[in-house]
DNA sequence: CACAACAGTAGAGTATAGTCTATGGTTGAT
DNA sequence: ATCAACCATAGACTATACTCTACTGTTGTG
């Protein structure tokens, strides 16, 4: 498929597809049989990407951070060790955060207490 | 206090706080008796505040959020509803994002059992 | 009373993550 | 053949959240 049908599938735009390329979390392919347009072309996996990008910057990972776990999943660039050393790496951040999260929660419904009762 | 011991107890820079004050989340007191200086004052709230930003920030609220967070517990700019309007809000989103990352956690897990088993 | 350490304001610079504009070429339906 | 709808690249612009620089005034210790 081309960039607008990955935009309408993904629901992402196809300036931030473009951004996305660009600083290397998904690649299109050009057709070396046309050689009338550089047009780029994309499958599946670019969905399935683009869906994982989406879930894990509304967690807070950075572009780079996704940029790596993308790279310990979808292409060969780290050894099997090392990818699970990436991965193991965002999970224990991951549950650094959820941590911090419940206390958050925990804070937060102690502030709910306080204005009920007047106290703040 | 002044500035720098604030500096000191919360861990974040001058620059921050400066930062942080213009942006509203907390404000020093100047001393009326003075008049030789514009120095600001702060007393133990703005640490308890500061720690709260940094809190709030590292799971993902932003500046203007957790301002309206700090109206609603500190401040008396809003009605009694109004901030626990305010801080369900935020607690429903502490939540959609606590169940977000249990899914990213899924996934990841998921991700490390694909490389563990040559699945990618 | 000099002077380092601190206070204040104003504004420039940086990093991240987009978002948009300009420009020009390609494709496909009429 | 034309024209809207698409494709590409380059680069400008925006928002958020700092971070730093420049400049100036104040305080406190030797």
């Amino acid at each position: 498929m081309l960039i607008n049908e990955l935009s309408k599938k993904s629901g992402l735009s196809v300036h931030t597809i473009r951004f996305y390329e660009k600083s290397g979390l998904l690649e299109g392919k050009q057709d070396e049989a046309v050689k009338s347009n550089n047009y780029f072309h994309y499958d599946d996996v670019a969905v399935e990407k683009l869906e994982f990008i989406s879930d894990a910057k509304s967690v807070g990972f950075t572009i780079k951070e996704i940029g790596q776990m993308i790279d310990a999943w979808y292409n060969n660039k780290y050894s099997k060790s090392q990818k699970l050393d990436i991965l193991d790496e965002k999970l224990i951040s991951l549950e650094q955060k959820m941590k911090e999260m419940k206390d958050m929660k925990k804070q937060l419904l102690q502030f709910k207490d306080d204005v009920i009762h007047d106290r703040c």
